[in-house]
RNA sequence: GCGAGAGUGGCGGAAUUGGCAUACGCGCUAGACUUAGGAUCUAGUCCUCACAAGGGAUGGGGGUUCAACUCCCCCCUCUCGCACCA
C-alpha cells in the first residue's frame, strides 16, 4: 500500500520551501537568456474567483514553463492600487481606502500563495503608495516640459454616479465602463495628454505586432485610432469673406456638392445667425440636439434633421452656390464640424436630402450605366466612373480622387488633411483615491508645475472624500493652499488626481528597480529586461491599458529614456471563465470562490481544471462536477509514481537497447517520447495546455497497467523510471505541488525548479508496426498492420488481400489503390449503382 | 449595416491543416469490492436498426476530390468588435 496522496500536507510544505527558497526569482547575475513573464496586474478587490485564478494560472504555468526550459525567468506582480471601488467600499464600510486597499493586498497574497503562484515578491509594486506614485507624477512633468500635458477647457464626458470626468476610452456605447450609467457632456477646464501626437506612430507600429499580438486587439487598436486620409475643402460663404471647411475622403464626389451641413456645435453659427429673422428658431433646433444623449447623437438610426440657415456657400470647383444647413448628423467632435453633402453618394446625405428635398446629383456611376437620381433608392457608394465631373468626367473614381485633390491642392481651393478618431487622453479625475497632478496655481506665475525635486506631492490623509463633482482635495486646506514654486507667494495646488490608467502606463518598467529612489526606472536595466516577453491579460484592455502603455513608451523613447517602442513582445488575451453562460463577476453573483475547492481537492487540482476546461484564449464554462477528473488523474499519478518508486529509485545509467525491451515496456518508451514531443509542441504553440494535459493522463493510463510487483528487469524499470520522470516535468507547470513531491518520492535531492524540461527522440517516438485503414471508396472496411517502413507495393498487396476487403472488392473493377504514407489505403472500386444501373 | 471568431456526442472539448470524426475528461449504464459510497476498480457509452451485417451523423443546402469538421459558393444561429467618423 502506498500512502495517501495528502495534498494538504504536500501544498503547504512546498508553498513553504518555495517561499523560502526564492524560487522563481529572477537571477539579476545570471547569463541565462531572459524572459519577462508578465501578468496584467489586479486592482486589490479582496477576494479573487476561479474566473480571475485563470489569469494567474496561465502566468505561472509560462513562468514554470519557462523556468525549466533553462531561461532566467522574471515573474514579478504588483497592484494598480488607486481607484474608485476602493472610495466606494470605503463609503459602505467605513475604513479609509488607504487601510482597506493594503487589507485586500494581504488577502489576495495569500490568495496567490494557496494556489501556487509564485511572484517575485521582492519586486512588488503599488501604485498608491507615494514611492510609486512621485514617479506616476515625474511622468506628468516630463510630458508637461514636452508639452503633451496641457489644460484645456471644453466639453468632456461626465459620469453622474462616479461624480467625474473620464477619458474617451472609458465612454462605451454612451455609457461609463465602469458603472454603466449614461455618460454627459459638461464644460469643464482639465488636464490632458496628448496621445493624439503618437497617433501614426500608435498606428504604424502595430505592424510590429502582426504575428504576436491576437488580430483583434490590433484591429481594435487600429478602429480606435481611426485615421482618415482626405482632403480638407474651402466653401466661401456668398457675400461674406467667412470661410466654412469641410473635411472629405471622397473628394471625387467633390462635384455632387448640393449643400453644406454644420454641426450644432460649429463655432462660426452663431454669427451666420446674426442677421436671420428666424434665428430664434434654429437656436431653438440647436438647443434640442445638443440635449440629446451622446448614443441619440451618434446612432445611425437617429432620422436625419436640419434647418436652412438663410445662406448659401460657393463649391469651390464649380462656383455653384449651394444651401448651408445646420444638421443633427454633424459631429463637431470629428473632422472639422463641417460636412459637404453629397446625396447622391453618401447614404447619410441621401436620407437628409429626400427628407428637406435638396437636389440629388449624380458623379459616378456604374460602368456603363446612367444613374437617375429620380429613380434611386438609395445612395450610389461603390466606385465607378466620374460624370459630371468637368474635365474629370470618365476617369475611374479612385483614379479622378487623386487627381482631383491635386488640383485643388494647386488651386488653393483646399488642403491635404489627415483626421483621426482618436482624442486627447483626458486624465484629471474629481476624485480622491488618485494620485494629485503635480501642479501649482499662482495669481502672479499662472500655471506652475511643481518642482521635481518637491515631489511626490503627497496625497493627503482623512479627507472626507464622498463624491460630489467637486475635487474632494479642495477642502482639505493644508493640501489646497501652497507657496509658489517661482515667487513664493501664495497659491493653490491642482486638486483633481489622475486618471488611474496613468499609474498603470509605465508599472512594467518600475519592477525592474522598484527600490529606487532617485530615478522611475534604471534605463540600463530596463534595456536588458524589456520589452516584456510575454503579457498576458484579459481582451478588455484591448484599448485602454494597452493603448496608453504604448503610448508612455513611445513617450519615454522619444526622452532617449528607453530603446524599444513597443513594450509588450508578445500578448496572449486568455478567455474569461463563464458561469450559467455569463462572466462571472460579484454583481452577477455567480462567482466561484476558489478557497472550498482547494480545501475539497487541493490547488493542483483546481490548476489542472482551469486549464483543462479548455484552449485558454477560449471562453469556457465553469462546470463544478468536472472538477474531480482532474483530481482522479492526480491520484492516479500518484499512486503510479508511488508504486514504483522504491524499484526504480536506485537505478542509476540509461536504458539500454530500447529496441530489446519487452514489447510492454517498449510501448511505454515509445509513448514517453512521444508524449514530451506533443506537450513541447503544445507548450511552444499557442499554449493549448488542455491538449498537452490530456497527453500525460493518456501515458499516465498505459502506465497504470503495468504491475509493479512483477517487474524486476532492471532495463524495464528505467523504462518506467524515465516515462515516470517525465510525467512529473511535463506536468510540473500545471500541477506544481504533486509533481515537487514526486520528484522527491523518484529520489532526487533538489527542488523539480532545478530540472530542465525534458527532450524527445524522433527515432524512439516512431512506431516499427503502425495499423493503416483500408478504405473502399472511402469508407474504411478493414485494418492493416504493417511494418512502419514497407514499400508501398507491398502494403497495397497486403490491403487488398485483407479479409474484410476481399468481400467487398470480390467482382468489382478496382479502378485505383491510392496509398497515404502512414495513414490509410483507399481502393476506389466501380460502385454498386455503377453495377446495378 | 461592416469586420472578426464560433457552431462537432447528454456536457467541456480533440482531430499533426485534405487522409480512420468524436482523443482526453465529465456524466451516464452494467458489474466488482464494500456496513456504506458523492471512494476505487473493470467493461460499455455518437445516432439508428432487437443482435449482426448495414446505414446515417461535424448548424442547413450545394460543389470540388479517390477522400471534406478541414477547401469553394449560398443560407441560418450565436458571441465579440466597429458603426451618422464625413
Amino acid at each position: 500500500m502506498v500512502r495517501d496522496y495528502d495534498f494538504k500536507t504536500i501544498e503547504a510544505k512546498w508553498q513553504k520551501i518555495w517561499s523560502e527558497n526564492k524560487m522563481l526569482v529572477a537571477d539579476t547575475a545570471s547569463n541565462k537568456e531572459k524572459f519577462y513573464c508578465l501578468m496584467m496586474f489586479p486592482y486589490p478587490s479582496g477576494t479573487l474567483h476561479v474566473g480571475h485564478g485563470k489569469n494567474y494560472i496561465i502566468g505561472d504555468a509560462v513562468a514554470r514553463y519557462k523556468t525549466v526550459r533553462g531561461f532566467n525567468v522574471l515573474n514579478p506582480m504588483g497592484w494598480d492600487a488607486f481607484g474608485l471601488p476602493a472610495e466606494n467600499a470605503a463609503i459602505k464600510g467605513g475604513l479609509d481606502p488607504k487601510t482597506h486597499t493594503l487589507n485586500n493586498i494581504a488577502s489576495m497574497k495569500l490568495q496567490f500563495f494557496r494556489w501556487g503562484c509564485l511572484y517575485d515578491w521582492g519586486r512588488e509594486v503599488n501604485t498608491c503608495l507615494p514611492d510609486y506614485y512621485k514617479w506616476t507624477q515625474w511622468m506628468f512633468l516630463q510630458m508637461h516640459k514636452r508639452k503633451l500635458a496641457y489644460k484645456k477647457l471644453g466639453p468632456v464626458n461626465w459620469c453622474n454616479t462616479c461624480q467625474t470626468s473620464l477619458a474617451n476610452e472609458q465612454v462605451v456605447d454612451g455609457a461609463c465602463e465602469r458603472c454603466n450609467s449614461p455618460v454627459v457632456q459638461k464644460e469643464l477646464s482639465q488636464w490632458y495628454l496628448k496621445i493624439t501626437e503618437f497617433a501614426d506612430r500608435l498606428l504604424e507600429d502595430l505592424d510590429l505586432l502582426e504575428d504576436t499580438w491576437p488580430e483583434k486587439v490590433l484591429t481594435m487598436q487600429e478602429n480606435w485610432i481611426g485615421r482618415s486620409e482626405g482632403v480638407e475643402l474651402f466653401f466661401d460663404l456668398e457675400d461674406s469673406e467667412d470661410v466654412i471647411t469641410c473635411f472629405t475622403t471622397r473628394v471625387d464626389t467633390i462635384y455632387g456638392v448640393t449643400f453644406v451641413v454644420l454641426a450644432p456645435e460649429h463655432p462660426l453659427l452663431e454669427k451666420l445667425l446674426q442677421d436671420n429673422p428666424e434665428k430664434e428658431d434654429i437656436m431653438e433646433f440647436v438647443r434640442k440636439t445638443k440635449e440629446k444623449s451622446f448614443m441619440e447623437r451618434t446612432s445611425p438610426e437617429t432620422e436625419k434633421e436640419g434647418m436652412w440657415l438663410n445662406k448659401n456657400v460657393l463649391n469651390p470647383l464649380t462656383g455653384e452656390c449651394i444651401p448651408l444647413m445646420v444638421a443633427n448628423y454633424a459631429l463637431m467632435e470629428y473632422g472639422t464640424g463641417a460636412v459637404m453633402g453629397v446625396p447622391a453618394h453618401d447614404q447619410r446625405d441621401f436620407l437628409f436630402a429626400q427628407k428637406y428635398e435638396l437636389d440629388i446629383k449624380v458623379v459616378i456611376a456604374p460602368p456603363n450605366k446612367e444613374l437617375d437620381p429620380a429613380a434611386m433608392t438609395r445612395a450610389f457608394e461603390e466606385d465607378g466612373i466620374q460624370c459630371n465631373s468637368g474635365n474629370f468626367s470618365g476617369l475611374p473614381n479612385r483614379f479622378a480622387m487623386k487627381k482631383i485633390a491635386d488640383y485643388v491642392i494647386q488651386h488653393k481651393f483646399g488642403r491635404a488633411a489627415v483626421h483621426y478618431r482618436l482624442r486627447d487622453w483626458l486624465i484629471s479625475r474629481q476624485r480622491y483615491w488618485g494620485a494629485p497632478i503635480p501642479v501649482i496655481y499662482c495669481e502672479k506665475c499662472g500655471t506652475v508645475p511643481v518642482p521635481e525635486k518637491d515631489l511626490p506631492v503627497l496625497l493627503p490623509d482623512n479627507v472626507k472624500f464622498k463624491p460630489t463633482g467637486r475635487s474632494p482635495l479642495l477642502d482639505v486646506p493644508e493640501f489646497l493652499n501652497t507657496s509658489c514654486p517661482k515667487c513664493h507667494g501664495p497659491a493653490k495646488r491642482e486638486t483633481d488626481t489622475m486618471d488611474t490608467f496613468v499609474d498603470s502606463s509605465w508599472y512594467f518598467l518600475r519592477y525592474l528597480s522598484p527600490k529606487d529612489a532617485s530615478k522611475p526606472f534604471d534605463s540600463a536595466i530596463v534595456n536588458k529586461w524589456m520589452p516584456v516577453d510575454q503579457y498576458i491579460g484579459g481582451v478588455e484592455h484591448a484599448i485602454l491599458h494597452l493603448l496608453y502603455s504604448r503610448f508612455f513608451t513611445k513617450f519615454l523613447y522619444d526622452q532617449a529614456l528607453v530603446e524599444f517602442e513597443e513594450p509588450f513582445a508578445k500578448l496572449f488575451t486568455q478567455g474569461v471563465i463563464t458561469k450559467d453562460g455569463i462572466k462571472m463577476s460579484k454583481s452577477k453573483g455567480n462567482v466561484v470562490s476558489p478557497e472550498p475547492l482547494i480545501d475539497q481537492y487541493g490547488a493542483d487540482t483546481l490548476r489542472l481544471y482551469t486549464l483543462f476546461i479548455g484552449p485558454p484564449e477560449k471562453d469556457a464554462e465553469w462546470v463544478e462536477k468536472s472538477v474531480i477528473g482532474g483530481f482522479r488523474f492526480l491520484n492516479k499519478l500518484w499512486e503510479i509514481t508511488n508504486n514504483f518508486a522504491d524499484k526504480v529509485n536506485g537505478l542509476s545509467g540509461g536504458i539500454k537497447n530500447a529496441k530489446e525491451l519487452p514489447e510492454e515496456f517498449q510501448n511505454i518508451f515509445r509513448k514517453t517520447h512521444q508524449t514530451i514531443k506533443k506537450c513541447t509542441h503544445d507548450m511552444e504553440g499557442a499554449f493549448h495546455f488542455n491538449t498537452a494535459i490530456s497527453h500525460v493522463m493518456e501515458l499516465a493510463n498505459d502506465l497504470s497497467r503495468l504491475k509493479a510487483d512483477e517487474i524486476t528487469d532492471e532495463n524495464c524499470l528505467r523504462a518506467v523510471k524515465f516515462s515516470l520522470e517525465s510525467a512529473a516535468v511535463l506536468m510540473f507547470p500545471f500541477a506544481p505541488h504533486i509533481t515537487e513531491e514526486l520528484w522527491q518520492v523518484l529520489g532526487h535531492d533538489k527542488s523539480i525548479f532545478h530540472t530542465t524540461w525534458p527532450v524527445y527522440d524522433e527515432d524512439a517516438a516512431k512506431e516499427d508496426e503502425i495499423e493503416l485503414a483500408v478504405q473502399i471508396n472511402g469508407k474504411v472496411r478493414g485494418k492493416i498492420v504493417i511494418p512502419a517502413e514497407a514499400a508501398e507495393d507491398k502494403i497495397k498487396e497486403l490491403a487488398l488481400a485483407n479479409e474484410d476487403v476481399k468481400k467487398h472488392i470480390e467482382g468489382k473493377e478496382i479502378k485505383n489503390v491510392i496509398y497515404v504514407a502512414g495513414r490509410l489505403v483507399n481502393v476506389v472500386i466501380t460502385s454498386n449503382e455503377d453495377v446495378t444501373q
